[in-house]
DNA sequence: TCAAAATTGCGCATAATGCGCATATGCTGG
DNA sequence: CCAGCATATGCGCATTATGCGCAATTTTGA
């Protein structure tokens, strides 16, 4: 199995600087991290082979789409039909992700939608795909920690 | 109360083509998109006025720094501590988000370690923390549906 | 309908980028 | 201990992209 590239000091001082302005420039990143201006391309491009980063995507806010509401649906599932909800969630636009988590046969199933009746509307579509026993919807009212990664580049290299 | 702006077909058209490729120039944008290379840089700046736009954060995998493991800590709480247990959760390094879901003194508090002996430690000091009743931790065990916004952009505009 | 906000088109000076290539550095396996 | 491979560095140069200004035109909304 090949082993995946994890960031050394080089990177984590570029990531650092590019959380704080992502669009700092090769210059900019080499004087800010003490390295060549080479290097810093040489990173920034192998960062795209190894996908390293995700894509653009994960950056866009689904509120600036329309879709101010965010949910977790849990869903219990007939084991066997595991493979086949998985595809008939992902048929779903509003679905943004779907987890298989360990240990049981439930599915975490994070939407979004316009409004609470989108969401009714939404939770409605999964519970009634074939597999799926039953859900449980939980909508996100408060985030009390926002997604971060910054902490952890601390405790790199 | 602001209310905020939402995405236009104009936007569509730019997300969708970085999403393609992150690093196309505005030009080439402009060319993809049909329109002025001056409307390209405009929308562009006014992504990170609006903070329609995450931090470059949101694209950095946590596995590259080191992090492989991913999990998703259900944590029940003592309702009136809600406050401090979130303040004791964002001090944990470990964990990347913490919401508050409707109707419940629940919190979703999502992880990442290096290892299941690392999970195990992060587990353990959520659960130590004054105020939290306790826990159930359901490991990532599959993405059926990776993270995804693409597709919400054909319904904007 | 009218005024404000966006988009557009054009040009220009500056700055950034994409190479190539030779050298220095550093880590690994023999 | 040494050879060899991968990486980082330094330098230059031609090509592009960017940042800005400004005026005309279209769209949007009140």
């Amino acid at each position: 199995m090949i082993e995946r590239r994890v960031a050394d000091k080089i990177d984590a001082a570029l990531l650092r600087n590019l959380i704080a302005d992502p669009d700092m420039t090769h210059l900019a990143l080499a004087e800010a991290a003490g390295l060549a201006r080479n290097t810093v391309r040489a990173r920034l491009t192998r960062y795209k082979d190894e996908k390293s980063l995700f894509s653009f995507q994960s950056r866009i806010d689904p509120a600036f789409l329309g879709f101010p509401l965010r949910a977790y649906v849990v869903t219990r599932v007939t084991q066997r039909k595991l493979t086949s909800v998985g595809e008939a969630l992902a048929a779903i636009p509003e679905v943004i992700e779907v987890c298989g988590l360990s240990g049981i046969t439930d599915l975490l199933v994070q939407v979004v939608a316009r409004d609470a009746d989108d969401l009714y509307r939404v939770a409605g579509s999964i519970l009634s795909i074939k597999g799926v026993k039953r859900t449980s919807t939980g909508l996100v009212m408060r985030e009390l920690v926002s997604y971060r990664i910054e902490q952890l580049i601390e405790k790199t290299g």
